[in-house]
RNA sequence: GCUGCCUUAGCUCAGUGGUAGAGCACUUCCUUGGUAAGGAAGAGGUCUUGGGUUCAAGUCCCAAAGGCAGCACCA
């Protein structure tokens, strides 16, 4: 006698267990036609056609493209009419593994020849059919051993129903695309949509290789990834913001905007251009001077350094693969993937008091890091970057002030580009089963890191088992304009380089003996290559002028106005502000249409009019115009817009 | 690195085994203009590279490089 709650709080009574259908049909026919499964004590997803057989708080979910759970039965259901559909078009396809991921769903499979883009349309319009056959998904459960002879001959069938088994599962289930026996089926623990007909907004978006079990000495498998919405407007909207991500795309804006490029022959390293470095040296000089008044010291350590050196860091073991080495003299040298030796062999010189701590040594550190070509994307992943980096160090009672200290420089550097507290995502990653120290100090150390976060005013979620070996860590997460996360900040508690197995880094204490300090590894822009990146993409280039490399351009209505343009430019120049001219003997319609696309912050039309009376007519990027003003007004209006580093208004917190 | 796809003018891209194309940008000339493209002419090519098939290859085949997507990687 199942006691079903609803949402509302009614709850209702049946003299016998009832499907999930029959609860909907109970409710309201409606409801049922509209019904996809049911989630069962908010965590649970059934199938409609399941017997709801205990007391339980029940949601009929119902299509909509809102809802997550409606949206993970949807592409999960998807997934199953993508491969029968590829099944019947490339017969001899062996099923993989099918799942719903974040924006729709993939399937992994192995077929008798390579799939491109070129056959989505006969494998849509095959889907398509079965849709429009509006067929049943139609669960059949049956014992290990029927179902162990039922995928027998295929692997990867095979070891997902082993795998199920050894993860306790009472019996194998099978969904087929109609009847169980007749029609395509797949080995699934679901849940599913009723059927077939409720996938009307379903479409393949890419195919991609893949390993099976993710492991690369493993078979290569294709996979196709689909997305499913409950209607089109759904899906529309998704493919919209697709588009919306490629226009922002910083490959695309750094080439139109002129900002850096990349040469074939030297793959993963930046030719920064003038406007491309005027942004890298802005962030720069930004974070130096946050930095200065967060009381670390700037250093500069060498890029070549020896093969002894990493090999007592650790370096030259671990991470020799991914280290561009050199030689001279017969001597091996490796290029620095990262600052902390060096910056460890700068406190080691000369004795340190445990009064001199916590030693905050910062370096924008030039590394490089041989990465896989295939890791390669834009400046957001590369060989040859700058790290905001720095080092702390500490004893271990500094650590939760000094962590609580850095995140408060962070959220407040973050908010300087547009990310408040509320686009910031923290994660506290956990002791990994392979470690290095006792349970006591990692309770303590990853305490203190969750309580440095709270103490400044963020929350976190955990990455449980992701820490580094040596000591767990935060990440910092930037959501930006269009919802997409960044990570980029970090902090890592590191006892282990500094140690007396490593590099040895001590103080003299109180007691007057000497003791090994512990190191925080920290950065908050990350990179300073991907974080333009991120930064070109969060604002579509269109920087706030802080940040912006030609803050206003001078647009003279004819070459009659160009003395009086350059006079207003110097003016603008020798109060710091990045000002150009437009001399190109265009008319002005075609200097304010080239002006808005190069996203200059500000365009100044200087005609007979206003070179008479010493003003310029005032347009910001948007085509808003700001009226006509005096050369000094503009000058004070800028000038108290950087200060305030303020922010445009589509990016703005708050 | 792996799988698939892509590579044609500075950029974005057409191109059917038979003479290399467009728009924008660029140069020159005309136009000196008032808020998102004024007009004309010109120049610009090792069709990524190397092999192969063919009477003939930008086009078909093989390989390499680079790029794109995904995977793997990111102590």
């Amino acid at each position: 006698m199942p006691r079903i709650t609803l949402p509302d709080g009614a709850v209702r009574e049946f003299p016998q267990p009832i499907t999930g259908l029959e609860l909907a049909t109970a409710i309201s026919p409606g409801l049922a036609k509209r019904a996809l499964g049911v989630k069962l004590d908010g965590a649970e997803i059934r199938d409609l056609s399941r017997p709801l057989d205990r007391d339980c708080q029940v949601k009929i979910i119902t299509v909509s493209n809102d809802d997550k759970d409606a949206l993970f039965l949807l592409r999960h259901s998807a997934a199953h009419v993508l491969a029968e559909a590829v099944c019947a078009v490339l017969p001899g396809t062996r099923l993989a593994y099918g799942p719903p991921v974040d924006d729709g769903f993939y399937y992994d499979l192995k077929t008798p020849r390579p799939i491109s883009e070129a056959d989505f349309p006969v494998i849509e319009a095959k889907m398509q059919e079965i849709v429009a056959a509006n067929k049943p998904f139609t669960r059949c459960e049956v014992s290990h051993a029927d179902g162990l002879k039922r995928t027998e001959g295929d692997l990867y069938k095979t070891d997902n129903a082993q795998r199920a088994i050894a993860k306790g599962s009472p019996n194998l289930s099978f969904y087929a695309n109609g009847t169980p026996g007749a029609d395509w089926e797949d080995l699934c623990m679901g849940p599913h949509v009723p059927s077939t007909g409720f996938l009307k907004a379903a479409k393949i978006m890419s195919v991609a290789g893949a390993y099976w079990h993710g492991d690369q000495n493993s078979d290569q498998l294709t996979r196709i990834y689909g997305t499913c919405f409950a209607d089109e407007k759904g899906l529309k909207a998704h493919l919209t913001r697709i588009e919306e991500a490629k226009k922002r795309d910083h490959r695309k804006l750094g080439k139109e905007l002129d900002l850096f490029h990349i040469e074939e022959d030297n793959p993963g390293q930046i030719f920064w251009h003038p406007k491309g470095w005027s942004l890298y040296v802005t962030l720069m000089d930004y974070m130096r001077a946050r930095q200065r008044q967060n009381g670390y010291h700037e250093v500069h350590t060498p890029s070549v350094m020896s093969k002894s050196l990493w090999e007592k860091s650790g370096h030259w073991d671990k991470y020799r693969d991914n280290m561009f080495t050199t030689e001279s003299e017969k001597r091996d040298f490796a290029i620095k993937p990262m600052n902390c030796p060096g910056h460890i062999l700068i406190f080691k010189q000369g004795l340190k008091s445990y009064r001199e701590l916590p030693l905050r040594i910062a370096e924008f550190g030039s590394c490089c890091r041989n990465e896989a070509s295939g890791a390669l994307h834009g400046i957001m992943r590369v060989r040859g970057f700058v790290q905001d980096d720095a080092h702390i160090f500490c004893a271990e009672s500094h650590i939760e002030a000094e962590v609580a200290a850095f995140c408060r420089m962070l959220t407040e550097v973050y908010q300087d580009f547009g990310f408040g507290i509320e686009r910031i995502e923290v994660k506290l990653s956990t002791r990994p089963e392979k470690r290095l120290g006792s349970d006591e100090s990692w309770d303590k150390a990853e305490q203190a890191l969750g309580n440095a976060v709270l103490a400044a005013g963020l929350k976190y979620g955990l990455n449980p088992g992701e820490g580094a070996f040596y000591g767990p860590k935060l990440e910092f997460t930037l959501v930006d304009a269009i919802g997409r996360g960044w990570q980029c900040g970090t902090i890592q508690l590191d006892p282990n380089l500094p140690g007396k197995e490593r590099l040895d880094a001590t103080f003299v204490g109180e007691d007057g003996a000497k003791h090994n300090c512990v190191m925080l590894h920290r950065a908050i822009l990350g990179s300073l290559e991907r974080f333009i990146g991120i930064l070109i993409e969060h604002f579509e280039g269109k920087f706030p002028l802080w940040l912006a490399p030609e803050q206003v351009r001078i647009l003279p209505i004819s070459d009659e106005q160009l003395p009086y343009a350059r006079e207003v430019c110097d003016q603008l120049k020798s109060a710091g502000i990045r000002a150009t001219i437009d001399e190109k003997p265009d008319k002005l319609g075609a200097k304010i249409r080239e002006a808005r696309n190069a996203r200059v912050n500000y365009f100044a039309v200087v005609g007979a009019q206003e070179a008479g009376a010493g003003t310029v007519a005032l347009q910001d990027q948007k085509g808003e115009k700001l009226g006509t003003l005096e050369i000094d007004d503009v000058i004070a209006q800028f000038l108290e817009e950087i200060a305030e580093r303020r922010l445009p208004t589509a990016a703005a917190t708050t």
